[in-house]
DNA sequence: CGCGACATACCAACTGGTTGGTATGTTACG
DNA sequence: CGTAACATACCAACCAGTTGGTATGTCGCG
């Protein structure tokens, strides 16, 4: 359940006995990864506002001193934890075996099936860091939201080149474009984990990729045949 | 800037006394609706957590004692937000005129075209205080997580009727159903606030819903005739 | 009608705990 | 041994909630 940090604690070569907080932490230089990973699980969870920096050290395990000697300041922090964010979904998506579809529409709906299979567990487990951090900053910190905008828009670019393909394939009508095609997916998978975390149902969210998977292949599969409902998703090994 | 007690301390009762802090502000009973009208304007800017007591008081230009003599808590002035949104919206929406349509599916788009023109203004002017809620709450306060819930899906609810006519006259395809198609364009609304929150560009959160009635136009638009690009709106009277 | 008893709506000041941030050590590593 | 990476102790501001009080409306009863 809770991710990284758990079972890796001991790299605290105890003979040599240099203890320090490694009862269960870090060694020297990872307090801040682990404040940043601290960060994305707790502000997930509680949102960023709600998370004190506190709580953020007691859950990184490393004390405030830490917190303050690598991030200016919490909103400072918050920029991070999006740029953090960002980089640890993208090799993730980067390594995801959609890609390797033949054909376009079938990597397009590849990473739909996948985020559809990624809603599990809590809405703080699938939920996207960056979309709930907009909610609560964008009318305080253009930094954060700035942040947050290009982790959400440089994800829905991952989307462009395979969406543009598959319109060209399917000669899809030309109100359809590629970046407004990879916005959309995003909005309704942002939308799709508002109300999995109104409903505490995650069904409702995946219902919404659902129809999300149904629209994008009225608009990208072929003209001729009609869109059949919906399709038993292609299964994703999670290496 | 300190708003009631200004002109007040005098007691004065010029004439016949009953002056209170009427200056500008309310008088004797308003100050509970003054005060769910300035939460839902300041938790759709700063969000729940970041909004104190203090500035909800300021807003209203009511005292805390008048706050916690009608709130219990910050939490179940939340949830009485919640509620106070899904009522002013509802009654809103149930004078709207897309109802006046003859055909369900333009009943549908009707909905659609004036959730795009609401789009306007900052994104704290035309987003959603329930999702904006349930981000921050829906794993501190079942109360207001609920509140929210039945604030989003009640409204979805209001679409449900319309759009199961449209499915039957359409025809459509059995795996789209009212409730889903309804439960949907919620997500796609929530997501498309986000998008326009991030991007601090409302085009981006109206391109979204453009691609939202792109999408429920394939699916309940008569199976024969292509569905044609983006329509021009049907222009709403805001009456 | 008048008047006392009570209820409601509010207000100013206060409180105890919390919060982001700082000032000042201390420790490991190159 | 110098510097980056921490830790400890502390603080001033702030925050949700309380207290004790006042002004105003309302209701029952003689």
């Amino acid at each position: 359940m809770r991710a990284a940090g758990e079972g890796r604690g001991e790299a605290r070569g105890e003979a040599r006995g240099q203890a320090r907080g490694e009862a269960r932490g870090q060694a020297r230089g990872e307090a801040r990864t682990g404040l940043l990973d601290a960060g994305v699980a707790v502000i997930r969870q509680r949102g960023l506002a709600a998370t004190t920096v506190d709580e953020l050290c007691a859950a990184a395990h490393v004390t405030k001193g830490a917190f303050f000697h690598h991030f200016e300041s919490k909103e400072a922090f918050a920029v991070a934890v999006a740029r953090h964010w960002a980089s640890t979904t993208a090799v993730m998506f980067a390594a995801a075996t959609y890609h390797q579809a033949d054909q376009p529409i079938d990597r397009v709906l590849g990473y739909i099936d996948l985020r559809e299979q990624l809603i599990d567990g809590s809405p703080a487990e699938y939920s996207c860091a960056a979309g709930t951090m907009t909610q609560e900053a964008f009318a305080t910190s253009v930094a954060i939201r700035e942040a947050c905008a290009d982790a959400i828009f440089d994800h829905a670019g991952t989307l462009e080149d395979d969406l543009s393909a598959a319109i060209a394939v399917a000669r899809a009508p030309g109100d359809a474009t590629a970046a407004g095609l990879a916005r959309y997916t995003q909005a309704v998978l942002q939308g799709s984990f508002i109300l999995g975390k109104a409903s505490d149902d995650l069904s409702l969210a995946r219902e919404a990729v659902g129809y999300l998977r149904d629209s994008l292949r009225r608009i990208l599969e072929p003209a001729q045949t009609a869109a059949p409902p919906f399709s038993s998703p292609i299964i994703q090994e999670k290496t």
